[in-house]
DNA sequence: AGGCCCAGACTAACCGGTCGGTATGTATCT
DNA sequence: AGATACATACCGACCGGTTAGTCTGGGCCT
């Protein structure tokens, strides 16, 4: 057996990471104590400080496989080679099914930012304004070309979308009656409603 | 001078709480110590343990406090003698402009849940839950009469609009270019648009 | 004189991070 | 093909520092 992957296959730098990712969402970072991470991932803490440089950098980890993951989908969405209405609606209701197919991710993004060291944050930060700013540019593009109201400034619309994305980590459930893509569907369609003209 | 007084006029618990808030909402509760909430309030433990049983407690009072202060609001807004449309309007507005007013509270608020005990957890969730309900119970209201569209169910409806409403502790900046007032205004708008039929 | 209010020293637990050391794999040379 | 030399991966004991909460004592008001 290879020394990387002793116990299960999975190597031990990605068990880390998934062993903080739920205890962070599930405790928050500072009732998840190191000693607890390395013992859900079945090393120790030699391990760890062997892969990340601190704590910290743990949950920066998190942050920077999120914020690749939606830029990149949203890039897809954005770029196609469809309507206006339908890339917003698109590229809206897929951050819906995406972040509740990863309530954990959701959970610590945005509970736990001020947890980031000052720099870490500020990246953090700037690469968040980096996709609002896509996101937002679909908005205005529809309402330039009339199909959208002007009735709300585009930042505003976005933020309103994205408080509701942000909030389902607080009420969504599995087990509740609706699907991932039932929820997003409603929550896209919310967002065209409110922008027709 | 009143020893409850000592410094200013404000009582030492009105004190004490008014730092944990500021506190609470700066560093987060685990990052904030006992020791840094006294000092700012010009105390000592001995005082603090004097009139709060824990740290828990303390964040527990401003989850009371923001309850107790949204319910009433809401009350107001539901029980006026106008028509639904208004009463939502009004409610939804509100809830923007006392949300940006206190946006420590509004901070604590979502951020913190997870660090109050199970117990008060629970009640804090049953306590949230009865706000929600009332507040569903205007958008149900509406789409009975045929006011607003039937298209999303009701609970979607009111876990959009508040959504939002938590969001704005994450991006509203009182130095920013949009009063509350203003903020409030376009958000409701942003819901009324979206209920047209 | 007794009770409310509070000061401040103290404690027991815990936490992130370090460090010396070990085991296993790989490259190079003979 | 075997030996030597080094790199990588990991263990686990340990340390300095911090924390929430306790306790004893004293001052001020009624």
């Amino acid at each position: 057996m290879a020394r990387t992957t002793d116990g299960d296959g999975t190597p031990v730098p990605q068990r880390l990471l998934a062993a903080a990712t739920r205890l962070f969402a599930e405790r928050g970072y500072d009732r998840t104590s190191v000693q607890e991470i390395v013992e859900a991932a079945g090393v120790t803490k030699g391990a760890l400080y062997h892969y990340f440089g601190s704590k910290d950098d743990l949950l920066h980890e998190v942050y920077a496989r999120v914020l690749r993951v939606q830029q990149e989908r949203l890039d897809a969405f954005a770029g196609a080679d469809e309507p206006i209405e339908k890339r917003l609606r698109g590229a809206a209701a897929d951050v819906v099914v995406t972040t509740i197919e990863n309530l954990d991710d959701a959970m610590i993004f945005f509970r736990s930012m001020h947890h980031l060291s000052p720099e870490k944050n500020k990246q953090v930060r700037a690469e968040r304004r980096r996709y609002h700013e896509r996101f937002r540019a679909l908005v205005e593009e529809g309402q330039e070309a009339g199909v959208f109201s002007k009735a709300t400034p585009a930042d505003l619309v976005v933020d309103y979308h994205f408080g509701s994305v942000h909030h389902l980590s607080t009420w969504y459930r599995p087990d509740g009656p609706l699907t991932p893509q039932q929820v997003a569907d409603h929550l896209a369609d919310l967002l065209l409603r409110a922008l027709r003209p």
